[in-house]
RNA sequence: GCUCCGGUAGUGUAGUCCGGCCAAUCAUUUCGGCCUUUCGAGCCGAAGACUCGGGUUCAAAUCCCGGCCGGAGCACCA
């Protein structure tokens, strides 16, 4: 008799085709700014993939563009850095803008094998061509002839502007994105890395096909933006014999709580002081996740639950913030932080320490308070409170209001009551704290304990988790999340 | 204008290829209860979706056609 299976459902990423032997994938950014959480994505996504199926995972540098998306030197490394901590370090890095002279051969080949040719229209009379599809004058020219011009752009007769060469596909192709794209331009402009070393540089059609076949690559994984890529270059391959990786395309993915972004938007913001860096909490960059407590765990949880859909997406912080949720809570200690503080001043026998646990649940031991008879609350704390409402000041004593302004009370005891309002508190003698939070600005005053903890994430009681990031007058710490 | 690709709860996501086990998965979110010397933590519970219209079929989220909505490409950018 047969059983009816119960359809289970899919837990992480969908199967690869004809993966089961390995696979060879790449994460292939411009360099022109740090990771960002859309760059983490494919980080992770690639990652995980040659994690799962075993083979070779590759950072390459696509860095064709001298002038128009110049790369950043730094930037370079800040990839590399950002990789290791998201766990994806690469098997392979490699850079395109020192490899330009693999490609010229192939280049010499395509023209001989009548694949390519040395186009001098001017950008817009070419598009007219392309509009209408109809060939332009260059293309019908002998390979001979082509070898030729091409020489000229390599040596110099030719100027920038005066010459691209070009992939002859099908100028009467139904999409006129497909018709004879451009694979090479002269460009003057010394590039950041190699300086004046080449002076013809291939468009990303050219430079990602070529490197995906030398590099062995199988599957590519890319924005649907990309999507007429492929088409393209097939034909690139087709001239060359060469086998074409397997492609998944993915959607734009948007974030809520930071609208749309852009590596050079991003920059430009930097520049103008508008942000405080790279780093800064209001900016969606990888490296700003790390300085706020997220946890690489949670991002790679969280991209890999997303998946590969071709769906545009906007998605939330709040699933992220919840992942690292669980991380977190059970690793950082809690301290007291006052965000807007004001003073209340306490009659009676008040302790001189208070004892509080460094986790609630979890016994790593406690933190000692110095108390006394003035203590800092938080202003929207004293708003709520009327007088001779009870309140506990958590970990420390109850006490009775007896004037709102200025804050006074009166010690009431040291038993915990039931039902009892609770709040907290900082000590007169605590240290200045300034939180950056995406939104905003909190300063206040803590525990001096906080002050052990740098690079740590911790929680603010009632406030949230942070991470405390410098030391100092005031201590600095980046805000996570509730 | 030409071409391509999508559309499952507020947000994501599984299921769609190979129709029935889908009165549709999981997470997040929101709300309620319990617990708690913080909390948006924990525990328990609830809310909420197949873009629309036709067709095929005993049976459609799933196949076909059309509409609507959304995204992308048509750069000497990546």
């Amino acid at each position: 008799m047969e059983l009816s299976v119960k359809k289970e459902p899919d837990k992480g990423l969908p199967d690869l085709q004809g993966a089961s032997g390995g696979v060879v994938m790449r994460f292939a950014p411009n360099p022109n700014g740090p990771p960002t959480l859309g760059s983490a994505r494919g980080i992770i996504v690639n990652s995980e993939y040659v994690k799962k199926y075993g083979g070779k995972f590759i950072i390459r540098f696509d860095d064709t563009d001298p002038v128009k998306k110049r790369p950043m030197p730094e930037a370079y490394g800040w990839y590399l850095e950002d990789c290791a901590w998201l766990d994806a370090k690469p098997d392979l890095v490699i850079t395109a803008s020192e490899r330009i002279d693999l490609y010229y051969p192939i280049v010499e080949e395509l023209i001989s094998r009548g694949g390519a040719y040395v186009c001098g229209c001017p950008q817009s009379v070419f598009k007219e061509h392309k509009d209408r599809g109809v060939p332009c004058e260059h293309r019908d020219q002998t390979a001979e002839k082509n070898l030729e011009l091409w020489g000229q752009m390599l040596d110099g007769t030719l100027a920038e502007g005066q010459a691209v060469l070009r992939i002859k596909t099908d100028m009467g192709h139904k999409d006129p994105a497909i018709r004879d794209w451009p694979a090479f331009r002269i460009v003057s402009t010394p590039h950041p890395l190699v300086g004046s070393k080449f002076r013809v540089w291939p468009l990303l059609d050219f430079e990602s096909a070529v490197e995906d076949h030398l590099l062995g690559t199988t599957h590519i994984l890319r924005g649907k933006d990309l999507a007429d890529s492929g088409s393209r270059q097939k034909y690139l391959y087709d001239y060359l014999g060469w086998k074409y990786p397997q492609v998944i395309h993915w959607g734009r993915i948007r974030i809520h709580q930071f609208g749309s972004f852009s590596t050079s938007k991003l920059r430009k913001a930097i520049e103008a002081g508008e942000y405080t860096g790279w780093d800064d909490p209001r900016v969606p960059t990888v490296r700003a996740m790390r300085c706020r407590g997220i946890q690489p765990e949670a991002l790679r949880k969280f991209m890999i639950d997303l998946g590969v859909g071709e769906t545009d997406i906007a998605i939330s912080m709040d699933s992220i913030y919840a992942e690292n949720r669980k991380l977190i809570d059970p690793k950082a200690n809690r301290y007291f932080f006052v965000w807007n503080p004001v003073e209340l001043q306490i009659e009676g026998d008040v302790p001189s320490i208070a004892k509080a646990p460094l986790h609630p649940a979890i016994d790593r031991g406690y933190r000692e308070i110095p108390a006394k008879n003035k203590v800092f609350i938080c202003h929207s704390d004293l708003e709520g409170l009327k007088i001779g409402e009870r309140i506990r000041l958590k970990d420390l004593c109850n006490v009775e209001i007896l004037s709102l302004e200025p804050a006074r009370a009166r010690f009431e005891g040291r038993d915990v009551g039931k039902r009892m309002k609770i709040i907290h508190w900082a000590p007169a003698s605590g240290v200045a704290v300034k939180v950056l939070k995406p939104d905003g600005i909190d300063e206040g005053v803590g525990e001096a304990g906080i002050a052990k903890e740098l690079n740590q994430v911790v929680q603010f009681e009632r406030y949230g988790f942070v991470r405390i990031n410098r030391l100092g007058e005031p201590i600095i710490a980046n805000f996570a999340h509730r």
